[in-house]
DNA sequence: CGCGACGTTGATTTGCCTCAACGATTGTGG
DNA sequence: CCACAATCGTTGAGGCAAATCAACGTCGCG
């Protein structure tokens, strides 16, 4: 598997030299998820950060009457977990899965902590992982309060506009938070009302 | 005013020697916030991260039919900014606002950068932060999805249980994502259920 | 082929909103 | 120190966005 694309993402923020890239790249396990296959399932303590280098995976939980909720995509490029439960080391609440088949790069907890000692533009590059990924889901909390779904669903159309012909129309209206039923109906109006 | 209180929550996750404390302080500027005022309005960029001693902020936004949306409260301890707009330096959506007389110390932009460089533990430290920031705030937006408006309010009392109390129901209501009326009626039938 | 997952459409229900009226509390200027 | 306005919380009646339940066509896949 190519370390090109995690290389790229890790040097849009940090610089390395060829030997620090060296070792990042000697701590990433890979790792092949086929369609529909659990990366992780709840209750499970989240061992690792996910980077996707092929592919997309899901975050999601299964409430109570059996609805799935979906917290987050990660399609290639982009990194996903558990951080509840990867940050604390207890039992979390999301499962991860697979969409299509896909190709990912592990950094378990030990080694992303031993990256921190030896590397420190390390804690730089993930508190600005953070810190975006922060700012995107403040912004997500915000449109949940004040939007209609239908607007929810124009702007994934506009932030998202890759996913949404790749993803299963279900997945978006997990996402966005309605249900498929009100989904479909809502999508063609959409097109009617262009 | 005292520094205590920030140095405190500073070294729960990072060790300072006496003159990197010395030095954090002298980048930290207080200031006092009267209730109602505004300590930072949409369309500004926010130029720093706030840290409130004393009081209680909240950020908000207010949507195109004038209802008021509440992303945060920040009661002694916590930190509060429009963070897209800190982090980007474009003009922020937030309003920020004190609901008490208040006491902050603010940390500009410039100098939480020079921060990072003279003592790379703050690196850190912010990375712990934001990271602890996006548990919370995708705990929230999963509830958004999965409970009801009740369960919601109930979530909240056992999360915030002193903001209950000092807090006017209209801006839990706008916290939680109901009308004021509606939250009134829910209030009535939790008290009247036990 | 036949089964299960997916998307669509219809009929009905419901959680929450809207609008409106009214008391209680707070705060503010004369 | 009082009068008055403003803000807040409560309650009622009616409305709407989205959920629920159910039926049905389509497609991909074992």
């Amino acid at each position: 598997m190519s370390y090109d694309l995690i290389l790229q993402a890790v040097e849009k923020h940090i610089n390395l030299r060829e030997e620090e890239q060296k070792l990042f790249a000697s701590l990433l396990k890979p790792k092949e998820i086929r369609r529909k296959q659990f990366h992780l399932t709840e209750g499970d303590v989240c061992p690792w950060s996910t980077f996707v280098v092929q592919g997309c995976l899901r975050a999601f939980t299964t409430d109570k009457n059996g609805f799935e909720h979906v917290l987050s995509f990660a399609p290639s490029g982009w990194w996903i977990a558990d951080m509840y439960s990867l940050i604390s080391q207890q039992p979390g609440h999301l499962n991860i899965e697979a969409l299509e088949d896909s190709d990912v790069l592990l950094l378990s907890k030990k080694d992303q902590e031993k990256l921190y000692l030896e590397i420190p533009a390390f804690e730089r590059f993930f508190r600005i992982l953070a810190e975006n990924s922060l700012v995107a889901n403040q912004q997500r909390i915000m449109d949940n309060l004040s939007l209609t779904a239908e607007e929810r669903y124009r702007k994934f159309c506009t932030v998202y506009p890759t996913l949404i012909h790749a993803l299963p129309q279900k997945q978006i209206a997990a996402y966005i938070g309605v249900t498929p039923e009100f989904f479909s109906r809502m999508r063609s109006n959409f097109l009617k009302n262009n």
